[in-house]
DNA sequence: TTAAAAAGTTAGCTTATTCTAACATTTGTG
DNA sequence: CACAAATGTTAGAATAAGCTAACTTTTTAA
């Protein structure tokens, strides 16, 4: 079955809303304000990839993707970070420069190039923020994730991977000296706006609450 | 100025069959065979593209680019011969699996991606089938091509280049022994049909005017 | 528990690209 | 040169995907 790349586009949101995020987030207006559409027109496409098969969906009802819709998600999302891994490691883009492009990139339809991609790169288990790679045959445990925000003062933590989708995240990330692998020290979480003070190669820095939902780490 | 995937196409096309054909055929008629779509909707987005100053276009006139229109269809010709190269070099994809991946590949959007990948590739001059690649800078010389079909009984030749836009006829060149800068004499040319008998690496075949109207050669 | 707010849906319109069928112009030939 | 064939254009409809505005259903909270 032919997709369009709008379709694919909705099925990587509606993974991403669905599977990879808290529950409760997988509406009709989720969907249209993730993807910066209105409701009508969400509402529109669904009941059309419901046609499809690839979405579960009643009217009023709650989405879901069905098993086909979520093996065309998983595959768009390892031709993602696969793309993403080639723009770091041999086009020389900084990590907040290759999601845009491998937005692109990953609507490319060609088994055998994807094959090849991963073989050149030595096949690779995680992207250039950190974030799992699914195996060709669809494999694709979503690794718990725990987030910067969710540890407590006096934790020490490892940053394991960084939400990809705003490059200006990205590069706040990089501008406080954190990349993949860095040792987190949380000395303080502030009460009233749940910011955090960090230590990062011995300097105090302090990061919003929102910041710190998007930092995933490993605790040590 | 942002163009259309369909847009682009259009461009493309028409710098094939008015840059790089013989004259005479660049009509709307042929535009529309070429693309495969209807007279009517060719007509339609040669007033849009007009619109946009990329064709140089009257009613009932003929069909002309204009240099910013020139200009695009160059850089999309880099951009395929480039990623073919890639294809062909570093994915293990032979000459004939090419073109239609680099069809994909070449409305990607981000000259530091062509640029990095023109660097990686250490700016090639050609492409596997031996087409010249344009310079980053807009410099495109259609260099004179003299095809098979153009010389005479007794004409020894190097084959230079192959038309890439059909697989089969791809195939076909590696099945009867060619490769890119193969030694061909020509033996005999047929008259009723144009067909011509070469000798390639010491054995006769006959091929018809067709094919040796795709194949470019340099007399030797 | 009921009414306002939030969420979801529908109807009807817009734009891009395609088509077919009908019409217009140009070309080529007897 | 005249008219048939070839070529090119227009009109009107279809499909995909988006929008706004109006309406319906569900949720929330007083």
């Amino acid at each position: 079955m032919e997709l369009t790349k709008t379709e694919e586009d909705y099925l990587k949101a509606l993974f991403h809303l669905t599977e990879e995020s808290e529950a409760d987030k997988a509406g009709t207006n989720q969907l249209a304000e993730y993807l910066g559409i209105s409701p009508a027109s969400a509402n529109n496409m669904l009941k059309k990839l419901k046609g499809k098969a690839l979405v579960a969906y009643e009217k009023y009802g709650k989405l879901e993707l069905t098993g086909q819709g979520k093996a065309v998600a998983v595959r768009l999302i390892r031709k993602h970070r696969l793309w993403e891994t080639f723009l770091h490691q041999h086009m020389n883009f900084s990590w907040d420069e290759v999601h845009g492009v491998a937005e692109q990139l990953e609507h490319i339809q060609s088994p055998k190039l994807i094959a090849e991609l991963d073989r050149f790169l030595g096949f690779p288990r995680r992207d250039p923020h950190g974030a799992v790679i699914p195996g060709a045959d669809g494999e694709y445990d979503t690794p718990p994730k725990a987030t910067l925000s969710s540890l407590q003062a006096g934790d020490a933590c490892r940053l394991v991977a960084v939400d990809d989708s705003s490059e200006a995240l990205l590069r706040y990330v990089s501008r406080i000296g954190l990349a993949l692998n860095s040792r987190i020290q949380v000395e303080e979480i502030h009460e009233f706006d749940g910011s955090l003070s960090i230590l990062v190669e011995g300097v105090l820095t302090m990061v919003s609450k929102q910041f710190a939902d998007r930092v995933f780490v490993e605790k040590l």
